[in-house]
DNA sequence: CTGCAGGTTTTGTATAGACAAATAAAAGCT
DNA sequence: AGCTTTTATTTGTCTATACAAAACCTGCAG
């Protein structure tokens, strides 16, 4: 009955009144406040007392690794962020890689290595490789001042989510830009994103074990 | 307005009417529809058209870490379970967790140790304090035939969950009863579980890096 | 006793109307 | 201009009623 946002207006703020979405299509206001407050159990819009309804930004997020840019949850935690970019490039997948994103493994996919800051202190290494057929245009972003993660959210819609979660001893290279000793553990979050239908992106989040925790809470 | 069941009649089968809980609340049937429908959005209540309205058995589990039993998720990889229970007993509850039970620090709080293993390897320390007010049969149990969180999950229904996770070089008898080298890192798994409005049980759950991982997807 | 038909109960959904509460906008005052 | 007060808009909630749809129950026919 009220599916009709999907494709159409997917704005950032504004939606008609329940009153005209009942003239409009000829039903009670009880059934579009009813509709409309599904929509909203569903996050798909926010609805302000007095004020209107506005549709929200889908917000992915699993109980635990919500899909945020880490600059947001710094940002969140009242810290300043700052990013580094030490690697963009265009490389062939490999076998390994081709397998994770459905390619073969002599296709070119585009590579991205970010640090991330937090009160100047690093927080968080970025390695990141990308569909060129989802965001063709990864390369000629400027990463200084907009997140790989914020990028492609905003130029993929997300379908799905895969992760997973280890603790390892990192290689020395990582050791090197989170400016930690060779024995300190790092967390590190393995993460594989979808849209339209294809793997967009395969990223591994270094984090610091003295550092970084995840947390959450249901 | 609908909140009577949370201490009450919680079976596992029948519930009045809509029609009779409006006459009893002497409110409309549509305000009871209304309460029960979002009972039933959060898989409190189950309902049949039809039939009747009937109270389901809560089944919390979050997208990475449900709250579910290690053996479990063992048998359902088709491997093999065991448990060894290594300490058993009552402890004052301390400073550091006092505060997370909500206890005065020189209260008593049951603790247990018990090292789970997988195919004949271990593959978990579960360090466990459980609030003796939520399950005062903590220390009867038998736990190489039923592990402490399946014993919990029976005995006081899960209201809350609050997680993290962190990476860690792990101590010297758990890197033993693991039988790791001291080099490797552990993943650990940091749960705080809520029943009956307090904080029911605080655990560790350590899990060597090379053979552990989180992993999920939505 | 079995099987089918019809009636009853119960949930699902929709409607029009009313008032409360919060916000936003406009008007008025200093 | 800056501030306060009033007014309008919009969502939040509840009500009483009506009918549809699914499940259940009862009685009748064979």
């Amino acid at each position: 009955m009220s599916k009709i946002r999907e494709g159409a207006w997917t704005d950032g703020d504004a939606i008609p009144a329940e009153e005209s979405l009942a003239r409009e299509f000829g039903v009670s206001r009880m059934t579009v406040n009813r509709a409309i407050r599904e929509l909203s159990d569903e996050q798909i819009v926010k609805r302000i007392q007095g004020s209107g309804t506005y549709v929200a930004q889908h917000k992915y997020q699993s109980t635990l690794v919500e899909i945020r840019n880490i600059a947001d949850e710094i940002a969140a935690r009242g810290h300043q962020h700052r990013s580094e970019l030490h690697c963009l490039e265009r490389v062939k997948v490999g076998e390994v890689l081709g397998r994770q994103f459905g390619l073969k493994s002599s296709q070119m996919v585009f590579h991205s290595v970010v640090v991330h800051f937090e009160n100047e202190q690093p927080i968080q290494v970025e390695d990141r490789h990308v569909n060129p057929s989802v965001a063709p245009d990864y390369m000629a972003q400027d990463f200084s001042s907009l997140t790989p993660n914020a990028y492609l959210m905003r130029t993929a819609p997300l379908q799905g989510v895969r992760f997973d979660i280890e603790a390892c001893l990192p290689p020395l290279h990582i050791t090197e830009m989170l400016a930690i000793p060779s024995t300190e553990p790092c967390l590190v979050l393995h993460r594989q994103t979808q849209s339209m239908g294809q793997v967009a992106s395969v990223a591994m989040l270094w984090h610091p074990a003295s550092r970084y925790r995840f947390t959450g809470h249901f």
